[in-house]
DNA sequence: TTGTAAGCGTTATCAC
DNA sequence: GTGATAACGCTTACAA
């Protein structure tokens, strides 16, 4: 059965098309008696609106594309939460792309959701991406773009992230003042923003509280498997220096690889070496010892960039100007028994 | 700048959209020369195809439509990386909506994805899904549906799913030959299909050797909050029944609300009661104890699911019969401490 | 209050 | 080998 249009209860009907277009969307210029008949007919013939014919005639899709680098994240599937209940509150649908942590993918799922006509784009960059001519060219062609977590300073668009220094500054600075003296940390890859200054928050946290810092205690995390190199580089760690009594992990994940090297290697934990997690994903309240970590909020951060996307894209298609927003979410620290 | 259309770039050489069409499309009918030229003057103008006018004019959207009822949980962004990368590889995008395991917003979802003709789509049922006339509406509309993991078995339609019934039938079955006697289940709602049939195949594995089942040690898990679903009535089941040597949980969350009970109260692991849990998420790896789990091929079923799903399309589009297929992947048990 | 006609950007048919 | 022309299903000036 082929799916029933404007047309057909028109003739159903026998009125032009254009009076039950008109009907079906209230307007006022139409009659009582013959809007009843067509909402009937309509309910009668079970139709539904031609999207793809409303979207051409429109130029507009209806339709937001998000870039992330990997769904299997619980980070990510919660900021993907987010956004597909916000963009369904406005009327938007979703369509999800992975970038894999990798550039060259990035660019090939930009080009896709262009091509899509989408009409804007959410977007975490991968490891890889320090250069964002792909992201400006479209930025530059009226394409409203948000980026979230992972941002390019560089960027001109507007932002949704938290201080990822900040809290980095403050998870080390609680080390500090519960005591730990020696503390390392297991950075993630050199580029990205938020690795950048997570680094950064736990250098300026070691200085501030007159420890000096040192770099042979920064151990980097870049393989993409959080998990084995927070394991391996813990391994590494405590052949390196025996005097470390704390770690500030980049991520969960990392810190839990560190856990599991702990635990298999009778190396107590706080006792021994504290460890301190970074998004609090829902395994580090039940891993032993249950992790402390710094609360991200990922669904609230993709509610709240598909909010100012979808007012980018009404303030556009009006062609009223805007300017660019930056969020700063908040976050906290959650202490558990690793620490 | 408004986007290129094949009209600019007829206009730019002075021929006719349709030579571009042709050219752009390789057709063979299209003069060497002219061919030539309109593959530069595209490149050189930025030329991207209009998605959604070809949608209207080939009456396909190459977009698919998933629901789940939650992406938040890791089985399920498993299966929509399987689903993302197998959809790409033929040239379709994959729109994701969430039903919350509401059988109202699943017939909500349902609808905006007929609205937007996609091409097809991937759905796997709400808990309160137990009847299917929304989806044998569409179903005769000819749109093509492939059910996965949590299906109806009375829809008529293709589906990827676990062998539920011999998985937990396994499970149990090894945990009697470790020696366990006394095993209780802590089962999912009523409804879904794969929570009945996880229920049969511990009763049927109880039965099979010789031991009696017995009702009281079934405890319901069905408040849509595995976790402490696992923790309240793991402490319900020490007070009833201190005999009570082993648990098979329908969940590696319920699984581990379970662990957190117990070693919150010195309930030892396995020697006092062993856990057994389904899923194998990540986290079990890294619980204390680390926990014994059914492994459920989460890419793959998404993965074959796009597969056969795609595959019905394009028949479908040909109007060539096919018949519906009912994939059973394997799965498999890894034992860990907690049995 | 209703209808005509143009147009969104493409593809397909058919004539030249 | 090339190009009018119609059509996909809808919205919207504008006319009646």
């Amino acid at each position: 059965m082929e799916p029933i249009t404007l047309k057909d209860i028109a003739n159903a009907l026998n009125i032009s098309v254009t009076t039950v277009s008109k009907a079906l969307r209230g307007y006022i210029d139409v009659g009582a008696s013959t809007k009843k008949a067509v909402l009937k007919m309509a309910k009668e013939m079970n139709y539904t609106p031609n999207t793809v014919a409303v979207n051409l005639r429109t130029q507009q899709t209806k339709t937001i594309g998000v870039i992330i680098p990997s769904i299997v994240h619980q980070f990510f599937s919660n900021v993907m939460d987010g956004i597909i209940n916000e963009a369904e509150k406005h009327g938007y649908l979703v369509i999800t792309l992975q970038s894999n942590e990798k550039l060259e993918f990035e660019k090939k799922q930009l080009h896709l959701l262009q091509q899509k006509r989408v009409d804007g784009i959410l977007m975490s960059l991968s490891n890889e991406t320090y250069q964002f001519d792909h992201i400006n060219e479209l930025l530059q062609n009226k394409m409203p773009i948000v980026l979230f977590d992972k941002i390019g300073k560089l960027v001109k668009c507007s932002k949704v992230i938290i201080d990822d220094q900040s809290a980095a500054y403050n998870a080390v600075s609680y080390l500090i003042e519960k005591g730990y003296k020696r503390i390392a940390h297991f950075r993630g890859s050199l580029q990205p923003q938020n690795s950048i200054d997570r680094f950064l928050g736990y250098k300026k946290a070691l200085i501030d509280h007159g420890i000096k810092f040192d770099s042979s205690l920064v151990y980097l995390c870049d393989n993409n498997d959080d998990f084995n190199d927070g394991y391996t580089n813990a391994k590494k760690l405590v052949n390196e220096h025996q005097d470390v009594d704390a770690i500030f992990a980049i991520t969960d994940v990392v810190a839990v690889g560190i856990l599991k090297y702990f635990n298999e290697n009778n190396i107590k934990i706080p006792e021994d070496i504290a460890v301190f997690g970074f998004s609090d994903w829902f395994m580090s309240s039940v891993v032993t010892p249950t992790l402390s970590s710094v609360v991200q909020p990922g669904f609230e951060m993709g509610r709240k960039a598909t909010e100012i996307l979808i007012e980018e894209i009404k303030l556009e298609h009006k062609k009223i100007p805007y300017s660019f927003q930056k969020i700063v979410l908040p976050t906290s620290l959650v202490i558990r028994k690793s620490t």
